[in-house]
DNA sequence: TTATTTTGTAACTTACTTGTAACTTTGAAG
DNA sequence: CTTCAAAGTTACAAGTAAGTTACAAAATAA
């Protein structure tokens, strides 16, 4: 089991550090916003993520908004932030717990253990003859790996991490390309699914027309 | 959703009452041990339980482990037994959350809303034989979906997101076409309603006339 | 370097969606 | 009961979103 820790102090690095390993937890350590999110880009094994909010270069909660929220990642914050109003906020949009510092880390612990054993799931969606693995970013027809390029496994991968949920094309081209204005065409998106169609032969992808697209289970 | 609160201390009690209440949960309180065990047995309806420890009658932890826990019924404890290895205790043992009295209202109804909200298997309303997924954005009439256009499903979700309140026309014209000034006909809604009612043969969409539209649960 | 794959854009197609106009009905207020 | 603005109805022409195809630029591999 791989727990993220983003934190900048050292004191509490150092402390998490030990009880998780004991525990036996893999910990991997960020310090910043910056590495957290090019860590997230490239590793998809992340079991949990425990979150500091006032962070050197920016703030975690929009680093949860912006990308944790989408590729699903349990969160527990941990923060010295601990209006009433900033716990709510968090709590509502989907964080799985809030714990403010000083924290007792039995306590902590006890929570991650929770949230963990909670949720243990299979890693292999299943749908008619196409599965999907959302650890290893496989897609399989008939049990065949089927070859897709980066942008396509984005694409579909975020589709699969939404299952059963509507995803905005605006949602689509905010997490695969980093919309900022108008970089890129909104067609664009059209022409990906096509081609992602094309590929898997199947019509597991539904069209919303007019708001995005969705996968739906079964 | 119904919550049910085990607690001995009246202001509490009419503090949650009013703040449960009013975000739409139906609550029923029991002083003790023995009632609670009692209408355990007797109800099955219950979608959490939060749960004082030191009741006078007993103690609320031994009524988890010997009677909840095999019910399943996710448990929020709130009590003023904080010691550490007590939270740890009932974290480890299955418990939802923990939090020491004194607490923020505002804070534990986010906690409730969040295990409500994970909980609950379907994020389907059902009105007679009309439903909507409001994950999906599908519409159902008799479980059978009901082709819509776009704009068409933007309202309908826009009302099923509002249940039970009156949507205006100006927040229709706001949220749908994004009114600026006076981009497109008022009377444009009308006409759409007309098409929704068509297709869904059912009088679930009530007029408020001169202000807007409400849909009612039930 | 060249070859190959990936990616974004443009042009085109199609079927459906959309807004409006003209007319009718409804219901609240006097 | 009458009035009249608001809402309901109907029909239609213009508009649009998504699907499709093809291609050039960009990235990557050989």
């Amino acid at each position: 089991m791989n727990i993220l820790l983003v934190e900048d102090t050292e004191s509490i690095i150092k402390g998490l550090t030990y009880s998780l390993e004991k525990e036996g937890y893999n910990l991997i350590v960020k310090m910043n916003i910056k590495d957290t999110k090019r860590y997230l880009e490239e590793n998809t094994n992340i079991d949990l993520i425990i979150l500091d909010i006032t962070l050197p270069d920016g703030n975690g909660y929009e680093l949860f908004k912006s990308t944790i929220k989408t590729i699903n990642i349990p969160t527990i914050f941990l923060t010295a932030m601990d209006s009433e109003d900033n716990i709510v906020e968090c709590l509502e949009n989907g964080a799985e717990d809030y714990i403010t510092k000083p924290f007792s880390t039995k306590e902590l612990l006890a929570r991650i253990n929770r949230i963990i054993k909670r949720n243990k799931k299979s890693s292999i969606i299943k749908l008619k003859d196409i599965s999907f693995d959302t650890d290893k970013l496989v897609l399989y027809k008939d049990n065949k790996p089927i070859e897709l390029t980066a942008l396509e496994l984005k694409l579909i991968s975020l589709l699969f991490n939404n299952i059963n949920k509507v995803v905005s094309r605006d949602a689509i081209l905010d997490k695969i390309w980093e919309w900022t204005g108008n970089d890129v065409d909104d067609h664009t998106i059209t022409v990906y699914f096509k081609r992602i169609r094309e590929k898997i032969d199947s019509d597991i992808i539904i069209t919303i027309k007019g708001i995005g697209y969705r996968i739906d289970e079964k």
